[in-house]
RNA sequence: GCUCAAGUGGCGGAAUUGGUAGACGCGCUGGAUUCAAAAUCCAGUUUUUUCGGAAGUGCGGGUUCGAUUCCCGCCUUGAGUACCA
């Protein structure tokens, strides 16, 4: 009987769905263990055969596990929101849940028919508002935390509000802002609620803030850092630039400690360990604080903004938004003593509109440094007044009458606060540093700054302010790529200004440069030479000294960069001792002259969690006085709005605000229109959506208990599964998805919500799977110029007679060769003169042939690839052949729709079976490498199911012996239980696959047909191929599906063997092999060799010096 | 530049603790079957050879009775990252 793997894959796919054979109990005896595959995002132009190929992994991994007795969960699911569609709905008008839901269907059809186990009882898409509900729920928790260092663990942001209350935020080891303001018990209690707000989002696990951002203008969005690659984006390739956005962010730098540390207790592969080392960047050293010479040199007394300010100054006060114009026609009008101005500058701070005789700034709230802006402005003896962009756009009027009042009856200004200030303005400026060499710091010789370092402008002399000036304008004009490209030229300005070194008391030189970054670190460096490559460059260029503080070290041609064997030389304290003892005290004495302290740093950024896109979850936020109020849970989940266009509103806000429907009622509890915004109690929703990673980051939990609808998923569930026991997917996840998915499992194990705080106790990156593109050689004729006898028109006559001319791979071996192919075809054909031979030129190109054109031997299919759609170019071109066939160049290269080497693993199942399927990408390799897919190959699996089958059968008939099986057969069968069970383990696919192969040649030869051997082998396989291993399990009359099967046990003892074929090596070499039985002594084994002929032949009469015996293994004879 | 991974026949790859290098498969060569093709089956397939052998796992050294495997240096390829103080 014939194999016929369509019907029999068709039937037993459709037995596992109707029996809902993979469903996983909640309530099993058994042990549990989670197989996960990462969540795939739908996309439209479905799968190749790469895609399954960890998917293939996962499944044989969970098959065998029921077989090994366990309790598997195994699900499936979509990462179903993000940018594709989107871009696809702007594009067509489509709306995205209706491609993503095609697309989805298209998937789903091509993952049946490879058979997978997948439980999709458990099923879950991150569009689907049941289950983004949740991700809303957790982005509540995250708002409501903030992460307490004492406990090193995030709390309810109530305990930090009792702590506010007891004894105000001077005390708190907390996770939080740079610069925030100290207020004690009394001032916290003083506050009004807006101002209590604002104070917390300093603290809140995710934040709003105005931060830098990489805005996406292509895509019309901001980027994390991990969805940038190369200075573009990830997605499209489009440019990122750099911009000031009020953004939700993340607090992930908070767990950055804990997620280094908790590398050490996962098992994941180590280049994914180091990459997330790596991005976490930790590094260990001082903040050491340097103070600024008030030199002899005259400092400019006129308060000064930095080149990048004056440059944005300029364009505000020209572009005003829609608010600051509202508010300034009804300001500009006002004369005399209550004149405003616009845009104005007091002391750093930009201020909207100040009225200069009345000592009132008028701001809008909102922005940077907030509570130093009043505390400076409140020094300078001036009232600050704050709106939000919606009380002036709401209500101008009423906005304008408060102004009137505060210039009428102006607020006392706090004499407390005014003292203080006082007491800082005696200080000089200060230069805060990190460095990771404390130990080093009596090498500094000089110091270098950002060009846009807050401080440049301030502390210029101004005899340097030229020079200055100049370096910040040519720096700012170069783009950030150009920049990061070009690391090689050394370029910076002194500043005229001088530091004092904190221990030594010696003034030394501030420089601006742009080597030294903005925004990592304080956007400073102390500079050491003798110790640092880039400082010692630096040097060298401008003749800075580079004093050397290393004994017994030359540094006249490059720095010491190395550590721990160097001893510190000429650092009064610190000299003699070496790199870790005098970090420590350099440390020490820091702290105690109070001037610098010990201190991580981590090159992790708070991750932006805000985009400007439609097809993503809303936010549940509304605003309250320009403040963001979370809707209560019970009230969850907002739903999308629906919209008419997806792309941003003609003012420049994201999608949803092109939503009629989307402000929230806070008195009913729900989304209302938009035009019930003029009532008091009817808020403005968030307009932003939430990025991809959301969903992604706790679905795992999720499907321990999927259907809940009443909690995010059960206690009891969350227990029993706790975590994915193997988790497979790409590597490209590694600091996107696998750090904020590791970030929100501690976040949500801090909160007591999950049992740990791994989510994946075993990860393994699948390799890619490489195309094998296949290319064509054509000939293109030109005429060579410059004979200047020929008339232009004849030469074209020439040309037009040839054809298109497409030669085969072996025909010519160089470019020349190629020319004179071509030219002879041409000649022999009549297509070109000889006469003409030698004014035309031949020119190679190869050009990608679509590969399913081609067949196992390389060679091309013409009269297909003359008609096929692409080709139409082609149609009547000539093919030069090699013995009556065309032969195409084969290359590996990536698997691509443009290289036209993209395999559909739909078309492999048709012809050789998803079960040939399996096998073949099993057996491809190993299955973390990249490799090549050559489809020629699965012939080689298909035939070995087709051996398999036969053994069955007795030609038509199926028929298996009761009879007792002999050693030899069982001893094939247990060598294979052996073998196929430690590769699986070890995740040891291929050579699993190859170990069937052997198997069953070696039961072909032996005539084997026991059902004592043939059942139990199903067991092993059906793993790999469930298929054919399901139908001959029910053929041999089993009622159950194979899957309940229990895996075959090893027994030993049919391996034991009473002789071995010992090879023979001679100096380690193995000459030829010889039967000996294995009872035999060492002394006895070694007399027996070296009486044998081979032996004394081997010799040639030496005498050997010395004979190992390893029992069972081998020997080897030296001599 | 730095970090990591990997280099084995014509190709994908195997050799699990240092113990017979090239399993298994593709491709190729020859043969059987067939009117012929496909399919199937059989034999061969690292290189070299005076047919006894000899050499051989990117290159050069080392450790060892014995190295694809361990150590040192170098070369090549791939991935990640990039003026990170």
């Amino acid at each position: 009987m014939q194999y016929n793997h369509q019907e029999i894959e068709e039937n037993w796919q459709k037995f596992w769905a109707e029996n809902q054979t993979f469903k996983a109990s909640s309530t099993s005896e058994k042990p549990k263990y989670y197989v996960l595959d990462m969540f795939p995002y739908p996309s439209g132009a479905g799968l190749h055969v790469g895609h399954p190929l960890g998917y293939i992994a996962s499944d044989i991994y969970a098959r065998y596990k029921r077989h090994k007795g366990f309790n598997v969960l195994h699900p499936q699911g979509y990462d179903s929101f993000g940018l594709p569609a989107e871009q696809y709905a702007i594009q067509t008008g489509q709306h995205p849940a209706k491609t993503t839901e095609a697309n989805i269907a298209t998937y789903r059809k091509q993952l049946d028919k490879i058979g997978f186990s997948f439980d999709w009882s458990t099923e879950v898409r991150t569009s689907n508002p049941e289950y983004y509900k949740w991700t809303q729920w957790i982005f509540i928790q995250l708002f409501n935390s903030w992460y307490h260092k004492d406990t090193d663990k995030a709390e309810d942001i109530s305990t930090l509000i009792s702590i506010f209350k007891k004894s105000g935020n001077a005390k708190v080891n907390a996770v939080s802002d740079e610069d925030i303001a100290f207020f004690s018990a009394e001032e916290w209690n003083a506050f009004s609620t807006t101002e209590k707000e604002a104070i917390l989002l300093q603290y809140r696990l995710t934040f709003l803030s105005d931060t830098e951002v990489n805005w996406c203008p292509g895509l019309g969005t901001v980027l994390a850092n991990d969805e940038i690659v190369n200075g573009v984006s990830e997605r499209g390739s489009h440019p990122v630039v750099r911009k000031k956005m009020t953004q939700w962010s993340m607090r992930i730098s908070a767990y950055a400690q804990r997620l280094l540390d908790g590398l050490e207790t996962i098992d994941w592969p180590q280049p994914l360990k180091d990459s997330q080392t790596n991005w976490i960047g930790r590094s260990q050293g001082a903040m050491v604080s340097f103070d600024v010479a008030n030199g002899t040199e005259k400092v400019s007394s006129e308060v000064k903004l930095s080149y990048k300010e004056l440059e944005a100054l300029k364009e505000l006060r020209q572009n005003l938004s829609k608010a600051e114009t509202i508010l300034w026609d009804e300001l500009k009008n006002k004369k005399g003593a209550a004149k405003f101005r616009k845009k104005y500058t007091i002391g750093a701070f930009l201020v909207d509109y100040v009225c200069l005789a009345k000592n009132i700034i008028v701001e809008f709230s909102g922005k940077e440094e907030e509570a130093a802006r009043t505390e400076f402005f409140a020094k300078e003896g001036f009232n600050v007044v704050r709106f939000t962009n919606e009380e002036v756009i709401e209500n101008v009027l009423s906005v304008v009458s408060k102004i009137n009042a505060a210039i009428q009856f102006p607020k006392a200004i706090e004499k407390g606060a005014k003292k203080e200030v006082a007491l800082t303005a005696k200080n000089q400026y200060k230069i805060a540093v990190f460095t990771t060499r404390p130990d080093t710091i009596f090498g500094v010789s000089f110091m270098t700054l950002a060009p846009e370092h807050e401080l440049v402008s301030k502390i210029t002399t101004d005899a340097q302010k030229a020079a200055v000036e100049k370096y910040i304008t040519a720096t700012a004009k170069r783009s950030e790529r150009d920049r990061m490209a070009d690391v090689k030229t050394i370029s910076g300005v002194f500043t005229g200004a001088y530091a004092i070194h904190p221990f030594s008391g010696e003034k030394v030189q501030i420089w601006i440069g742009d080597y030294v970054l903005a925004n990592y670190g304080t956007g400073a460096v102390m500079a050491v030479p003798c110790g640092d490559q880039r400082d010692y460059d630096f040097a060298k260029k401008f003749e800075i000294p580079i004093p050397n503080i290393f004994e017994g070290v030359d540094i006249s041609e490059e720095a010491h960069t190395g550590k721990d064997a160097t001893k510190i030389a000429n650092s009064d304290f610190l000299s003699g001792l070496k790199y870790k003892k005098a970090l420590k005290l350099s440390i020490f004495e820091m702290e105690k002259r109070g001037f610098g302290y010990g201190k991580i740093n981590y090159r992790l950024r708070d991750a932006v969690f805000s985009r400007q896109r439609y097809w993503g979850e809303p936010f549940p936020v509304y605003y309250k006085d320009g403040m963001p109020q979370m809707i209560d849970a019970k009230h969850l989940p907002i739903v999308l709005p629906e919209v008419e266009k997806y792309l941003p509103t003609e003012d420049g806000k994201p999608p949803l605000g092109n939503a009629t429907a989307w402000a929230w009622d806070s008195r009913a509890k729900k989304v209302v229109s938009n035009e019930k915004l003029k009532n008091k109690t009817v808020y403005p929703l968030e307009l932003n959506t939430m990025p991809g990673w959301a969903g992604s980051s706790w679905y795992f939990n999720r499907y321990m208990d999927a259907a809940n609808t009443a909690e995010f998923a059960s206690k009891e569930a969350l227990d029993y599964w706790k975590e994915v026991d193997l988790y497979i997917g790409g590597s490209e996840h590694a600091t996107g998805h696998l750090l904020y998915a590791r970030f929100w499992q501690k976040f949500l194990f801090d909160k007591g919500i999950v049992p740990v705080d791994e989510f994946a106790k075993k990860l393994i990156n699948q390799g890619m799977i490489l195309g094998t593109s296949a290319f064509v050689y054509k000939a293109t004729a030109f005429v060579k110029e410059g004979c200047g006898c020929a008339d232009e028109k004849s030469n074209d006559d020439v040309l037009n007679k040839i054809p298109t001319v497409l030669v085969s791979k072996n025909l010519f071996s160089s470019d020349d060769e190629f020319e004179t192919v071509v030219k002879n075809y041409l000649m022999d054909k009549g297509f070109l003169s000889p006469l003409n031979a030698d004014i035309v030129m031949i020119v190679k190109t190869e050009i990608h042939a679509d590969v399913s054109l081609v067949n196992t031997s390389d060679e091309l299919d013409v009269d297909a690839f003359k008609n096929h759609a692409l080709n139409a170019a082609y149609k009547n071109s000539e093919f030069i052949l090699e013995d009556g066939v065309y032969k195409v160049k084969r290359e590996v290269e990536k698997m691509s729709k443009s290289k036209y080497n993209v395999v559909n693993p739909d078309a492999i199942v048709a012809q050789y079976g998803a079960d040939a399927l399996r096998l073949f990408e099993m057996f491809l390799g190993p299955l973390e490498q990249a490799k090549p897919w050559k489809t020629s190959g699965i012939s080689g699996v298909s035939s070995f199911l087709k051996k398999l089958w036969k053994l069955y059968f007795n030609e038509e008939i199926f028929e298996v012996s009761k009879e007792k099986a002999t050693k030899e057969e069982l001893k094939v069968l247990h060598k294979t239980i052996k073998k196929v069970q430690e590769d699986i383990e070890r995740f040891s696919f291929n050579t699993s696959v190859s170990t069937f192969m052997i198997a069953v040649n070696d039961l072909t030869t032996l005539k084997c047909n026991k059902r004592a051997i043939l059942e139990p082998l199903l067991v092993l396989l059906s793993p790999y191929a469930p298929h054919i291993s399901e139908e001959l399990w029910s053929k041999l009359g089993n009622k159950k599906s194979i899957s309940t099967a229990d895996f075959p046990v090893f027994d030993a003892k049919h391996l034991v063997e009473s002789a071995k074929n010992y090879p023979i090596s001679f100096n380690g070499k193995m000459r030829f092999t010889l039967e000996l039985s294995l009872d035999l002594s060492k002394e006895e084994i070694e007399k027996a060799v070296l009486v044998h002929e081979k032996t004394i032949a081997q010799l040639e009469g030496r005498t050997p010096k010395k004979v190992i015996v390893v029992p069972g293994k081998i020997i080897n004879i030296v001599g």
